[in-house]
DNA sequence: ATAATTAGGACTTTAGAGGTCGGAGTTTAG
DNA sequence: CTAAACTCCGACCTCTAAAGTCCTAATTAT
């Protein structure tokens, strides 16, 4: 319960590496994929949605690769997550997909109390950034 | 991903239901269920977790039900999540089961920054008690 | 041309959450 | 003393979403 996903490991697992081997070089995903054990093809994926966010800079064809396209400052672990996941971490439903997603909503007696325990885990998300984990 | 569980949803208003309900008299698990539309025998399981640790009182037979055992401000969210799931909640494997169960644990190199927001993510359980969410 | 790389859809597998069932123990009422 | 209304609890089934695999482009340096 309230596990992080594999695809959200691997990510912060790559983009540290990334984020540790910029200088002027590129970083493969396979490089990546080998140094950690991790499988080649869930990590190529998950390197995709980063690219598409504008995190990392992507280059293909030989000699292609990933490279950090941010300054580690400016991006948050919540930003990763993003990303990756396509929505913000969210402990219930109701909070990603909005009340109508929530077939006993009017029912729910906890969502207000729920709510502020979000808000300080967004804040745990949104205050570390890439910067401070490499 | 990072999702409560609907064990825990259920528990927590359940609870909640108890606390405001426990006037000398006993709540039972059905009264719950049908109040809240949530499935019974699952419900049944929840609060005997509940029983069990301590944070409801169990009285069985005809006119059995629950009532609350302590002070709504010595219960936390925290250990009502940890009274359900039998462990806290935490954002990755080895955070519960410990090094060993994480079979990449010596390529991990995101622990020690995900163990700060697990940190922050404990604190935000463990400062909001069931006297709060009433 | 070809080899090395990213891009991305479709598919299969697996683990765990969610839910169900059946029966046993306990207590009060009649 | 029996029946009814409860809790208790393990075993089981089901269903979904995560995890992982496979296959086929598209791109680019050599």
């Amino acid at each position: 319960m309230v596990r992080l996903s594999k695809r959200v490991e691997y990510g912060l697992i790559a983009i540290r590496y990334i984020a540790l081997h910029t200088n002027g070089d590129v970083v493969t995903a396979k490089e990546i994929a080998d140094k950690h054990q991790i499988p080649y093809e869930l990590l190529a994926k998950v390197l995709q949605r980063l690219a598409r966010a504008g995190l990392i800079a992507s280059q293909q064809g030989v000699h292609g690769g990933y490279t950090l396209a941010r300054n580690p400052n400016d991006v948050t672990i919540s930003s990763i997550i993003n990303a990756i996941e396509g929505n913000p971490p969210a402990i219930a439903q109701c909070m990603t997909e909005g009340p109508e997603s929530c077939e006993v909503f009017s029912n729910c007696t906890i969502k207000s109390p729920l709510t502020k325990v979000q808000a300080n885990i967004d804040q745990a998300f949104k205050s570390m950034t890439l910067a401070q984990i490499v």
